[in-house]
DNA sequence: ATTATTCTGTTGTCTATACAAGTTGTATAA
DNA sequence: TTATACAACTTGTATAGACAACAGAATAAT
């Protein structure tokens, strides 16, 4: 395996999970704007040649996204990008800035290299798999240049050949993952806790030590079975909130 | 309206609807026991007399609500109780608790009484609705006897005749909104914050003023148009995580 | 003018069926 | 004994169609 990118993807992907992703871009896009209906799942039907139980299982998915709400009788409206930075359910980072309409930018500190893991924090996430080695990030994200979060990722060193050497497409991790090694991040669980900032953290995110910081660990599942992501992140919630439903 | 309970529920619930809710009740009453595997979709089927994809809508929900898991090929797991309290989705405390085979207590420190909503972080969760009045509880909740949580709810005072004059069933709001009223809680959302407890909070919880709380403003979706439930909640992390997923 | 009623288009629920694809155990062959 | 192949089971995806329930606009009745 010596190509710089992977096989390209011959497991066709689900009809349902090809009009999700035409949707979910095209709303990402504006082209079905904020507040607006999508096209009745008729014509939907229409368009991606499909029945309209395929169609309902993508918007079932958008819903669960987040970027839809569905009303009897009504349609689809185009959900308004959640106001208190909603750090929802998969969205990364670079997609939730976007969709917020904030300026947003992610300062690498650290990595990405290769390490073992040691935040002993992990492990009641962590089933079985004892993974080797993983890639490992520090990373601070800003919002409109105020730090808001800090964040130690770890990707277990599999199925990412020459990940290490390149940068990450457009700054987004999940985009990275998804369009160079096709790889899906489609869930997550995570524990979330209310803990007093050490020095690093209140240093980095500017605010005073031992003030209260959000603290989320977070295990992602991806479309490759049993390779998971890790992230432990601190969060400034003074100015904004992590947002979400279910 | 004078029976003490709502009529008895005319609109039927949808198949599905009572499969989720039977299943539910075979999984947290031990029938089916936890790691263990559910009836096959096939058996179901001819259980309830329903096709695979009705059986189905209600197996994704029960996905949804975290109660099982599914695998492509195998079949469908009872989840694990969720190790570390999970305050999941559409749980409401007793359900977690008893579940999570912890042993639970709520104190009812104030209420139920009528009173306005005066907390002004709820204000960007509600959308258009003014109500007048809300049913209004001050609760706190203990595991092993120790405080974890301190909640403030407020509940619209409409569609609950005698709802204050009456004690919850079992202890549970939902339930009581269940059975009592055939109100169904749904979906949720939610906006999550590390705040430094102030002085009542540090008392009712038991921990130091100033120290971190994760607090939790929620917003709980009915099966009734228009009516909503509202939460403020205090969490102590110290011992047990919030856990989500999605 | 206002109020009902009807109509049309939408999503919600459900049936019946078919094949694909993952998992597991069993039987067979090396 | 160890592979290999197969069979039987599971869930995943998808089609085609039907009727119910809801929302909103147009129409008819008052």
């Amino acid at each position: 395996m010596i190509s710089p990118y992977a096989e390209p993807s011959l497991m066709k992907t689900p009809l349902y999970r090809q009009i999700q992703a035409s949707l979910k871009e095209k709303i990402t896009s504006g082209v079905y704007e904020e507040g607006g209906l999508l096209p009745s799942e008729n014509e939907l039907c229409i368009e991606f040649n499909a029945t309209r139980m395929t169609v309902r299982q993508a918007l079932n998915e958008l819903v669960r996204e987040g970027y839809i709400t569905r009303q009897h009788g009504k349609g689809s409206t185009v959900s308004a990008s959640r106001k208190s930075l909603g750090l929802l359910s998969l969205k990364g980072w670079t997609e939730v800035v976007v969709a917020s309409d904030r300026h947003g930018k992610t300062l690498v500190l650290e990595g990405p290299v290769l390490r073992k893991l040691e935040d002993t924090a992990f492990k009641p996430l962590i089933d079985n798999e004892n993974h080797e080695e993983f890639i490992f990030f520090k990373r601070l994200r800003l919002v409109e240049d105020s730090p808001v979060m800090y964040e130690h990722t770890y990707i277990p060193n599999e199925n990412l050949p020459n990940f290490i050497k390149e940068p990450l497409l457009e700054g987004s991790l999940f985009r990275t993952l998804l369009i160079k090694y096709q790889i899906d991040v489609q869930s997550m669980t995570q524990e979330v806790r209310a803990v007093a900032a050490d020095k690093e953290t209140a240093n980095l995110l500017k605010i005073k030590q031992k003030s209260p910081v959000l603290h989320l660990l977070r295990k992602y599942k991806t479309s490759i079975d049993g390779f998971f992501l890790y992230s432990s992140i601190y969060c400034n919630t003074e100015k904004f909130a992590i947002s979400s439903f279910n």
